[in-house]
DNA sequence: TTGAAAGCGCTAACAT
DNA sequence: ATGTTAGCGCTTTCAA
């Protein structure tokens, strides 16, 4: 029934003009009378005409997208970033579509390829596996910019969370409430690179530290990944140990949950015999049992610097090298009953 | 330092040979000695080329690319379903791209305009507002597989989870074991258009009339959505009116974990006062306390007919109309704590 | 205010 | 086995 696909030159031919002045007309561009401009406009709407933006972005070089690369999509914080950045780039003309890496070195290798980034005006990247020789070898040609905790190239601007602020805060206000023996609930030795992990056990050893407290190395509980289910089973394991605890930092609220499930399960009560803290200040915290205490990173703050420093780039036409940005969000902590003496009820 | 973007015929200039050569060897196309083609690779790789993907689409009208199309990415669902999707997509040769749309009309809109949907090889859809005509005023010219209860039109592929056999089953559980009064969180009048919550409100009431069990009509308690804040809420509202109940299916997880911190909240034991079932079978259901009944709508079954579905029109090449595949996948029930008496511990 | 020409980088179709 | 020609649909440049 319907024929092929409109394009430009069919509505230029519908309204007896050129296509150039179809394409002024469709992107705004002055120099056009009132009565073509009517012409065209009423051309494109009886023939349905949609521009294709492939060619447009061949010959013009800009898509309107910008695209975000995570390694995941499970928790709450890549998604509540993905809104975050969408709402904000949208305000500003664009758009963000997000590519999973799936964290493997040959998915981000696959997902910064010169062939699936030339389609985007920006890039956002959260890297976890590749380096920054990998990085370079790529040979992005739009402005990008860095999240996460790994040091990559000096070529890109980079945001990060406070993840050893925040890791201190909350041990520091465990060990002012008392506790002398806190579990390090998914930590690391702190050598090697950067990551969540070293850097959120480095800022509970700072703690320490600043207190006067030592560290009793067989409270460092690591854990495969930082899901519910590897919380659960790091407690599990270091309640198994026999060694004792009145304290537990839990790197990530989702292992935070699991933690608290294991605590009820051997029977020690939150927060009478065990403090418990978690990292992220993910929604769900407020609604488990008991409520939990945790830090908040401030991702809005951080999405809004995210964008910011990316359009400037993306706006301004090049990657503009010169100065690179670094920028570190500073993180708080919110008390709730996991560290409180739980409310009558 | 590094001169501009490197292009094919470059290459063809480096290695002395055409640009038709070079296409032949990058897409592994046959007729090209084995000489010409190492001379070929060398250049490619001494110039550090790589092929616009944007030149290449426009010409030969594949990107390899798959859109997914989701309201938000808050919870599990459109997360896990992404990552499913995708692992699908790459064993075929293609991989998926991320949209939110917010779930707004303007964003569905915006996402299925045909400026933005023709990158794509092939669309996987979940729309909540758009209606059959928005969808067909699109004019979507890739093949489309759409997700989610709201029947649109007869021209499309659809998936959809089997909303109301999955919450007949989880009520004629609850019968089963002697809940009389089962509260229905989320629920609603099973009126007008087809949604999530329309659909489990159906299988609920049908749950009733088959055991031939009345519905009080005071136990359908609404909520502004499903998200763990409104599950609480609900149950927080229910409990006010006085009106008694000894059971609760909770339209999601998600809210079904606000149910749980609310019933504790007021002192009711559950499953010794109030039985509850979830729906979604989320991997959180596990480490609720206590463990949350939950009913599994195989979504990873989803997933695989969802690609095939789609991958057969795409690989076909054209939208190919004609016969329109519906397709409802079967729910199961997953027994835990939270109807169960409680495990000694 | 409007249009003609040229070309973005690639590949299908047709030579050779 | 390799090359030439044409053109995907749009926009930049320059001329009228």
């Amino acid at each position: 029934m319907m024929g092929g696909v409109v394009k430009m030159s069919d509505v230029a031919l519908e309204a007896g003009v050129s296509t150039m002045t179809v394409s002024n007309v469709i992107n705004g561009r002055p120099g056009a009378s009132d009565d073509t401009r009517a012409r065209v406009l009423d051309a494109v709407a009886r023939l349905g005409y949609r521009v294709n933006a492939t060619a447009r972005q061949l010959r013009a070089g800009r898509s309107g997208a910008i695209g975000l690369l995570v390694p995941h999509l499970d928790g709450p914080y890549y998604s509540h970033l993905a809104a975050r950045l969408d709402t904000l780039a949208q305000s500003r003309g664009y758009h963000v579509i997000i590519e999973r890496t799936g964290a493997s070195r040959e998915g981000e290798l696959a997902a910064i390829s010169a062939e699936r980034v030339r389609p985007y005006d920006g890039l956002v990247f959260s890297p976890v596996q590749i380096d920054t020789a990998d990085l370079r070898r790529a040979g992005i040609e739009v402005p990008v910019v860095l999240l996460g905790e790994r040091r990559l190239a000096g070529e890109f601007d980079h945001v990060m969370m406070d993840n050893v602020g925040g890791a201190e805060l909350a041990t520091s206000y465990m060990l002012e409430r008392g506790a002398r023996r806190i579990a390090l609930i998914g930590g690391r030795p702190d050598e090697g690179v950067d990551s969540m992990a070293t850097l959120r056990s480095r800022g509970y050893r700072n703690a320490h530290a600043k207190a006067g407290v030592p560290v009793d190395e067989r409270l460092v509980v690591d854990a495969a990944s930082f899901t519910t289910i590897d919380g659960h089973e790091a407690v599990m394991r270091l309640r198994r140990s026999g060694v004792p605890f009145d304290g537990a930092f839990v790197l990530t609220d989702a292992a935070a949950m699991g933690a608290l499930r294991a605590l009820a399960d051997v029977g020690l009560r939150v927060p009478d015999d065990v403090q418990v803290v978690g990292f992220d200040n993910d929604a769900e915290g407020e609604y488990l049992i008991p409520r939990l205490t945790t830090i908040d990173p401030d991702n809005d703050s951080m999405a809004e610097r995210i964008m910011e420093l990316l359009l400037r780039r993306v706006d301004a036409g090049e990657p503009g090298d010169g100065d690179v940005v670094e920028s570190v969000m500073s993180a708080r902590i919110v008390v709730r009953e996991s560290t409180l003496a739980r409310a009558p009820g």
